[in-house]
DNA sequence: ATGGTGGATCGTCCA
């Protein structure tokens, strides 16, 4: 099973080119983030003729998650369970697909952290507080998880072109590090990372300012997350630059995870 | 210190 991630920042402005990118990638799961619209107005339809199941997850011009599946999803979540009734933003959509749990998630950026005290800040340690404790029951239910998406978090020094200069930035900061940490401790395996370790610079996210694409001054911030019985079936996971340089082009670009039938 | 870019939306917010 052949499963992509990819914050296409805006679904309707990058139509052309996800489409493109499906049709040579064929995939078989599709993650997205950011779609940037309501669940209605995402454009479904494209994707349906391509052979693929939707179901998105959407809201007024920020946010927004969907799966596209070939095969059916059943058991649909659209909301990270805790603070749902504070939390309306959409951020999080999770189903059964072959037996195997697949979310697609869009963790919050966090950024101005101020002194780690920004609202924004503490509400992003919050969601990861949120997904910590969500990952931790379905590791209980028994089936492999893949947890996909924009994680917001820089992992270590390898994966960000200034790792000093990043130091306070709210995707690096030790808390947030830490964070991300504690849900790998619960039995989740970084699905790239552990199957090459030493590859780096190895990025998936360029920023559109300051010539960062050409330069390659990039960061490594969107993962998949195995439970064990997900892990004993990871066959490869590879970063896709490619649709980075096109026109019109997301700041990131594809992840691609394959796991054992 | 600022601005540099881009999307949604139409004055800003977010990244």
């Amino acid at each position: 099973m052949k499963i992509a991630t990819w914050n296409v920042n805006s679904a309707k402005a990058r139509l052309p080119n996800i489409t493109e990118w499906l049709t040579a990638a064929a995939p078989d799961v599709v993650l997205f983030q950011e779609i940037k619209c309501e669940t209605a107005a995402f454009p479904a339809a494209a994707f349906v003729e391509l052979g693929y199941e939707v179901h998105a997850v959407g809201q007024k011009a920020y946010n927004g998650v969907a799966i596209l599946s070939r095969q059916p999803v059943t058991d649909l979540l659209t909301r990270l369970p805790g603070d749902e009734e504070e939390d309306p933003q959409a951020r999080y959509v999770e189903g059964t697909i072959g037996g195997v749990r697949i979310a697609s998630l869009y963790l919050p950026n966090g950024n101005p952290p101020g002194d780690g005290d920004s609202d924004k800040y503490r509400y992003k340690l919050r969601w990861m507080e949120r997904l910590r404790l969500h990952a931790k029951g379905l590791l209980e239910a028994g089936a492999p998880v893949v947890l996909g998406g924009d994680y917001n978090v820089i992992p270590a020094p390898e994966d960000v072109y200034d790792p000093v200069g990043w130091r306070n930035d709210a995707l690096f900061r030790q808390e947030t590090r830490l964070k991300f940490q504690e849900i790998l401790a619960l039995g989740y395996t970084e699905a790239f990372r552990s199957l090459h370790p030493g590859r780096h610079p190895a990025y998936t996210f360029w920023d559109y300012q300051a010539g960062a694409w050409p330069r390659n001054n990039g960061l490594r911030i969107d993962h998949f997350l195995l439970s064990p019985q997900a892990a004993d079936r990871l066959m490869g996971c590879e970063i896709d630059k490619a649709p980075r340089g096109k026109e019109k082009a997301s700041d990131h670009t594809p992840v691609i995870l394959e796991i054992n039938a």
